[in-house]
DNA sequence: GTAGCCCTTTGATATTTATCAATGCAACTT
DNA sequence: AAGTTGCATTGATAAATATCAAAGGGCTAC
């Protein structure tokens, strides 16, 4: 009775065995896509042995030199950082097929943290090699440039909800990003089971942890979700996605 | 009686002429970063002409064709992503030397707009052409990626800004920050002019405009700035600094 | 030069979220 | 199996910020 539960075709993880891009499943969610099998080839060439995390270790920290990024293979990572003054924000959490790391370029070191939230399994991808891989195979380069692009599309909606939504529209926000992601990747878009706290749902979305649980609550007193610690079920997605749109809208 | 007042060395705008890296002062903020003389003539080579703009004007809105990035050469701008129910947020202000359009490489369309604040210049940089080159020189390549990465950096300072800091604390924080820019830019650290409305600015740090208007307000009243209207004199910015790191500590 | 408009400031009040505190639940350890 | 510990829920209250409202100031355009 654990979430997540398969609801479709594809096979997602195969555990254990050695990294190559050309038999991964997430190859046309991560970094290899579009390549012809000879690029893919290549690829795998550079790629470093997977890695494996257990549940809370770190992948790696703010202040590390940068070498890597990584894609994840399989488990859920959150990537979070702290300032001298003691603040603390997640900034994201990732999942299978999503890079990490691009943080570290502009530096040359990790500026945040990764910690893996569940035992997970990472691909390492030498960064300095892909560089010079990519100066050769165009569609790579293009396609590297599109997923540091995402990642800055991706911050302006994080952006958006810390800026612009209160409590109960981040959290539904949250919970229809994660279902929509699920869904991609072959899981149930309605159940699935969350791997973090409230306290780090609440730092990614500017939020106290009692407020995410009041608002968890709320939402299931109004039906629109099922909670039961970490498992959650979404049982009105439509009726969540309106709790977004303001009906009137504070169109000024 | 205006700022910016220079403070000191560098010229930094010489409008009207002819755009050309190898002859800009902002080669060192800017995408040559370190470049050879002859890549950099290359680099020269497929940057289109300059484009103006007047204050008010979009150099590119959200859902336009994806065609090139831009590089600030003079003025100011900002940028902001409208969703369907009306919400609008800023998500950055830009100057000189910095790049703007990296958002719209991941979709092939501009996902927000940008919006000169005041009469502007940009270059404008074929962004297929960049790849072909940057596919030959690799420390363009690699410039390029800190560019990229900087801007991730970047957004996650803002996700830190609007998930964990309160009113004053934001706006302490956007007044050194803007501090910094501009003196880096060889403007005067102390005294500077606000080219965005408190609106705008509201936008940006996730807080209505009155707020910020009272923020202001206040600081003035305890003497770490003066404020008249868009005229901005920090007086004391080591103090402005302690405002952002709270003297005990939220350190849980 | 002047009228109009937008921007800003300030006050009074309402709303939202944080804080403080206590209890309950569940998984893990021994 | 019981105890321990961390996580989650819920309630009462406090604090921060938004909202509504009104008035003043400065810039722009005519």
């Amino acid at each position: 009775m654990h979430a997540n539960v398969k609801h479709n075709v594809v096979p997602l993880i195969t555990p254990g065995l050695k990294v190559a891009c050309s038999q991964c499943n997430l190859r046309e969610l991560c970094l290899p896509f579009g390549l012809s099998d000879e690029d893919m080839a290549r690829l795998d060439n550079l790629i470093g042995g997977g890695r494996k995390l257990k549940r809370g270790q770190h992948l790696y920290r703010a202040g590390e030199a940068f070498e890597s990024i990584f894609a994840v293979k399989a488990g859920f990572f959150k990537t979070d950082v702290l300032t001298e003054d003691g603040r603390d924000q997640v900034t994201g959490f990732q999942m299978a097929g999503e890079i990490l790391g691009m943080d570290g370029i502009s530096t040359e070191a990790h500026t945040c943290n990764a910690v893996a939230l569940e035992d997970s399994e990472v691909c390492l991808i030498p960064f300095t090699e892909l560089e010079m891989l990519s100066s050769e195979i165009h569609s790579l380069q293009h396609h590297l440039h599109k997923v540091m692009s995402r990642e800055i599309v991706r911050d302006h909606g994080v952006m958006m909800l810390l800026g612009t939504m209160r409590a109960e529209e981040r959290l539904a926000a949250f919970l229809l990003n994660l279902s929509q992601r699920f869904n991609a990747r072959g899981y149930s878009p309605a159940e699935f089971h969350l791997r973090m706290t409230r306290e780090e749902i609440g730092s990614y979305l500017g939020l106290k942890l009692e407020t995410v649980s009041r608002a968890f609550s709320r939402f299931q007193d109004e039906g629109l979700i099922s909670v039961q610690q970490k498992h959650i079920r979404i049982l009105d997605i439509p009726r969540l996605k309106t709790l977004l749109a303001p009906p009137d809208g504070r169109l000024g």
